[in-house]
DNA sequence: TGTGAGCATACTACTCGGTATGTTGTCAAC
DNA sequence: GTTGACAACATACCGAGTAGTATGCTCACA
């Protein structure tokens, strides 16, 4: 599997984001409580002393991917808003590009999926609440620009679901599963996450009710 | 949360289904290795003693739990691949009867998902390879009740979807959904279940490109 | 009265998060 | 060029938690 992240330019914080990296990898394999210090340290050939040098404690790495995966999320999408289409076809393009990212940062948004079940169950400590709420906070802005333009296309008779909250989770839901099912194929790499991301876009589009054309 | 698993005529069988129904709330809470096997015994009020009587093992408790999760929804959905109707019209209901599956039973679905995650990263020891094995046959059987009846459904017109394997992946994430968002609300149980079971199922098919009517 | 099911208690071996400390290379200042 | 200082690790170790076991206890029932 081809690095996620960008390593040319071996600097400083370079080591930072290679741990994260792997940290990544091996969230996505084993979950959170599974996955031990040790085991990140051996995808990396290296000891826990790097590792607890760079972040003070196992959930601190786990926020810390977590952290990244929603800022590639935002960086993804957050632009889209601010175009001027109708509602249904910002959702559209919002939509693939979520997926989008979901196949391409598959570790990182495998490790945001199980951090907002974490979060859901409130199993971090009190001491790292704020962190904690932060990204909370941060998950539900991210949800919160999906639910605009889905309450405005529903305005616009664009889209036919009936409870908004319901509405919203199982979209995500299915937008998010890739993070389980995608393995990606070696050849036409590209074109088969293409293929994917576009069939997945128009099950979750219909799935609210889309009127086509 | 009332019982899951009907507890009258407290006699043998009966211990060993108040640790299951105990064991699967417990793996929902906290997934399979946060959960220690001291955590399923103080929730029932008991020691360790009695669950190892009853289980050889942390994993035999789980795929325990996941079997009996199985067996329900088999129990719910094979009936009605018999009745004659439409393919689409079978479809809905077994889709029905399957969100249904995931809200009654919601703690045990929990952990069939998380089995499923389990068997796919291939995380259990070989000598359970067997029983592994049979789950996962288990799960493909079930899985192949619904992919019989969309085949048939797009091939008499009613669905529209592209890649079969891609539209089950993503029908099922849907349809499992509940299972991570639902909680029951304490008045107009049925009612609410109802209708959460209602938009998730419209959400599902019309995400298949149901023609409605 | 003994026999075994159905547990509880006590104990072991081991993993793993976290820390304390040692080592090395780099770089700046004099 | 020597030295101090600090970043970036590695090594060694500790203590808590936990899966699994071995054994003890009790009560129903034959």
């Amino acid at each position: 599997m081809a690095s996620q992240v960008s390593s040319e330019n071996w600097m400083p914080e370079n080591s930072r984001l290679e741990i994260l990296q792997a940290a990544a990898e091996s969230f996505e394999q084993r979950g959170f409580s599974a996955t031990s210090i040790d085991d990140v340290a051996r995808m990396l050939g290296c000891t826990k002393g790097r590792i607890y040098h760079h972040f003070g404690s196992k959930a601190d790495l786990f926020a810390a991917v977590f952290r990244l995966g929603m800022e590639m999320n935002f960086a993804a999408v957050e632009p889209l808003t601010h175009t001027d289409a109708s509602a249904a076809d910002k959702l559209r393009m919002m939509a693939e590009e979520h997926v989008r990212q979901m196949v391409t940062t598959k570790s990182f948004q495998r490790v945001v999926w199980e951090g907002v079940e974490l979060l859901m169950r409130g199993a971090l400590t009190p001491e790292q609440r704020d962190e904690c709420l932060r990204l909370q906070q941060s998950r539900k802005r991210y949800s919160a620009l999906f639910r605009a333009q889905m309450k405005q296309a529903k305005a616009d008779g664009a889209l036919h679901y009936d409870d908004l909250s319901v509405a919203t989770q199982v979209l995500f839901t299915c937008l998010n599963s890739p993070v389980f099912w995608y393995r990606p194929r070696i050849a036409d790499l590209r074109k088969d996450q293409d293929a994917v991301i576009e069939q997945v876009v128009r099950f979750g589009l219909n799935g609210l009710g889309l009127k086509e054309g």
